[in-house]
DNA sequence: CGGTACGTTGAGTCATATCAACCATAGTGG
DNA sequence: CCACTATGGTTGATATGACTCAACGTACCG
């Protein structure tokens, strides 16, 4: 079998397959992205950054996924999001020039581009399209931020699970047999609905017993959409 | 005694004075916005948007306190954050071209400028300085929502009360004599932390036990700062 | 003076966290 | 190849923080 070659995307193309926010550059400015910015692949537990670190640049997923959290007071992981193909990580502390204020670690193998900040600033002072989509983009994500604080702070945790499960749902959908496609660890689940990894399990077994869910392992069949919608609470 | 005019308020003079976003702007910028702002005068309980609603523009405070707040699913509120002076708000349901996630409602007493989204666009695409300015804004508060995701999933009411009380001394100050500057229910401050306005109650008055803050009424006089952040486990 | 909104307190309940034990699996090193 | 260890998953027992419900006090307002 022939050696697997490294295979650096260019980012002319990978800005429209991927649908990042990079389509709305110039063909110039992807030139200039695609020079300047650095391939890299990371595998499972690696960490991309940590909080507190000043960060000098940020990423565009190119395959993988990524989870980004935060560290709570005792240590408990909080995820406040993931992000895979054609998603950028870490722009919000580049942008507001603060500290990161999230870690971001490999949950599934990935190939990333590590881009400079100065690229960023520059490109929003020169193209104002891509100013305004990247505004679009921290403001949509700011509003789901807003709904996900009203959700932990009013919903109980057999809510918040059913509805994390649509969301993920909704983000890498499920296969031809009904399998959630992306695997996390029960605590994993637990660090996302915001409660102990021991809820999760039992939410989750509950959920089986009512015919929502099969589970296999880290492979959660998905039997009842409607139903965990109904649970969830959630209207659309 | 005379009567009181309504004075409206220059943008040129305001932005600088309050310290808004608008400082970014040229001085034809500023005549612009001055041009086509509309200067409006609200009174406690006024709603300036609800959730839902097709936004056409956003407002920069001139006086008084907004609270920006979502309606969970049992129609509680659970409030966002704070408006004041110089500060801006519904901007991100303008750019982020959405329908309003929040509702706007007056707490104190104020006088709004409402500016039509089309001026903020043009001023974006036309101003990188100030399109950089906005993008800091709405990453700045992207990274204190994920904070507050993570406090609410994590920490006890206690913990959230006595971090809240530290937030709002920070926003809003204490005068000469330890007293909050800013006056809340106890509903309102049970739908900051995200609690029971009950349990809001019973904590304060064991705040109160605790020699940490003394209570009259809606006025909450501090005593113990430091005893305050302690129980919050915030440090800074 | 009755009404309405807010504040307070007590009692009871329940969801969820915590603690502890145990199993399964896989990787490691001697 | 086997003991050893680490990691993740599961279940049960127990504790408790926080919510709910209900009653009542207080203050302001028309």
């Amino acid at each position: 079998m022939k050696q697997q070659e490294i295979h650096i995307p260019l980012c002319e193309k990978c800005s429209l397959e991927s649908g990042s926010i990079f389509k709305y550059l110039s063909p110039d400015e992807l030139v200039t992205l695609n020079y300047e910015k650095d391939f890299r692949k990371y595998v499972r537990g690696d960490i991309l950054y940590q909080e507190g670190n000043r960060i000098s640049g940020f990423f565009c997923i190119h395959s993988g996924i990524i989870k980004v959290f935060k560290t709570g007071f005792d240590g408990k992981e909080q995820i406040i999001r993931f992000a895979k193909k054609g998603e950028i990580i870490a722009y919000r502390s580049v942008l507001s020039n603060e500290l990161a204020c999230t870690s971001a670690k490999v949950i599934e193998d990935c190939q990333v581009c590590f881009i400079p900040s100065e690229i960023l600033i520059s490109f929003i002072k020169t193209n104002s399209t891509f100013a305004l989509e990247l505004i679009k983009l921290a403001c949509h994500e700011l509003g789901e931020a807003n709904s996900f604080i009203t959700d932990i702070a009013q919903k109980t945790v057999r809510e918040r699970l059913a509805e994390i499960l649509l969301l993920l749902i909704n983000d890498f959908g499920i296969d031809q047999e009904q399998n959630l496609q992306i695997s996390l660890t029960r605590e994993e689940l637990a660090n996302i609905v915001g409660t102990a990894t021991e809820s999760v399990i039992r939410l989750l077994s509950e959920f089986k017993s009512d015919r929502l869910v099969e589970l296999n392992g880290r492979r959660i069949k998905i039997l009842n959409k409607k139903g965990l919608e109904k649970i969830s609470n959630v209207f659309n």
